[in-house]
DNA sequence: TTATTTTGTTAGTATCGTCTAACTTATTAC
DNA sequence: GTAATAAGTTAGACGATACTAACAAAATAA
């Protein structure tokens, strides 16, 4: 009853409202790259269906039910990542195009079969929470690496957000998730990091790029 | 530029002609469950794109075009099919209509894949042989089980068609592919046969069941 | 505060994939 | 060989998902 196109809505309405609890018609525009008033119409279907809150010309909210609905999407997007990366071999820079179609699937039982192989995982391979069967999700509290200071020993916990040609410059790096990282020097002029792990000392990193890696300090609780 | 919809009709075209060479629109409709007219100006539609040769009341082909692209969904459907019994662990009548779904994916690393970690396998888990990546399907010499007579020694070889049903039903029978059967007797009046196979002996089957059991005779060729 | 720009909405159009009703052609039965 | 039936086609409709053009409201700049 819920169409595939429709579920795309949701899955990025959802992604912007975890940020600031409401998005509008132009943001959904502009990251599905859908015209407004197209998106403007889907968002009065979507909430006749009881998914969207719209009301004219204010933000648009996601409804309980949208939410849930959404956070399963998101849920077989992340099993499904994080089985072509554990289980077929695939690059992390590699599965999200292809997760995004296999998201769509309807079989249950498949994704429960993907789950279980996995050994019920926590996380995709980009770090971020893959929600429960019920649309829960766990909410982290990592922070973004730029936000540190020198002198911070850091864990890499999630790369977001996460696009292809950045995972392909983390992978050139040997950076990769559960790495402790020491911050070495902060340039003040660009905000580029100083950093070392692993075998690595002093790579420097971007401002733009330390912008997009997500780390816990201290207190690994469990 | 080929729908989702249009494959389907495409794969269900090439399963109907691949018997006498050609199929009629009423075929389609009643295996697709979708009404005549549907049928019809779908069938015009793939004619404009090379892919069906259409005429006025006369029967359905496939253009050299249509039956490639068809051969080459089939060979996603059956390599999935494949992969969710080998790698997943899925039992053989749970696969078809999942893989009826990912067929549609779009992504030819994603079957590459599967096809390596599967081991470049030739025929899928109801024994119907796998296109290779052109869309070349190799012709098995297979008969009916029905069209066995009493005495012969056989090998299992294929089911087809295979609902699930009657996967099920051969699965409670310890029936799988590569078993050989010997048949002990056939009974004229209805034409079930009684067969013995690995630890089985004397067991009957009716010739509905029968006659969806493909076997090879003698010479095993390679 | 007024003017300009950006955002959101309405109206109208198009294509895809489905349907029903009505008509035409082909096949089958008598 | 005609009558009845089945199969195929045409016409017209509809919902889903997109678009453009034109207009309205809100936000921003001057
Ligand atoms: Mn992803
Ligand atoms: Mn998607
Ligand atoms: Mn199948
Ligand atoms: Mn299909």
């Amino acid at each position: 009853m819920i169409s595939h196109t429709e579920e795309n809505y949701l899955k990025v309405l959802y992604n912007l409202t975890s940020l600031k609890g409401e998005a509008t018609v132009n943001d959904i525009s502009k990251q599905l790259d859908i015209k407004m008033p197209t998106v403007n119409s889907m968002m009065k279907r979507l909430a006749e269906k009881g998914l969207v809150v719209y009301e004219s010309y204010k933000p648009l909210k996601l409804t309980d039910e949208g939410r849930k609905l959404a956070a399963l999407i998101i849920r077989k997007h992340r099993l499904t990542e994080m089985y072509l990366v554990e289980k077929m071999g695939f690059g992390w820079e590699q599965v999200h195009s292809i997760a995004e179609q296999i998201e769509h699937i309807q079989a249950p039982e498949f994704f429960e079969k993907m789950d279980e192989l996995l050994g019920f995982p926590k996380v995709d391979p980009h770090g971020s929470p893959i929600p429960d069967a019920n649309g829960n999700i766990a909410s982290d509290n990592y922070v973004k690496l730029s936000d540190c200071k020198v002198g911070d020993t850091v864990t890499f916990m999630a790369v977001q957000p996460s696009s292809e040609d950045l995972l392909k410059f983390l992978t050139s790096r040997d950076l990769s998730l559960g790495l402790e990282l020491k911050i070495k020097q902060l340039e003040p002029f660009d905000g580029s990091m100083t950093i070392s792990y692993g075998k690595k000392e002093n790579e420097m990193l971007s401002s733009k790029v330390c912008d997009n890696l997500l780390v816990s300090k201290k207190s690994k609780k469990k």
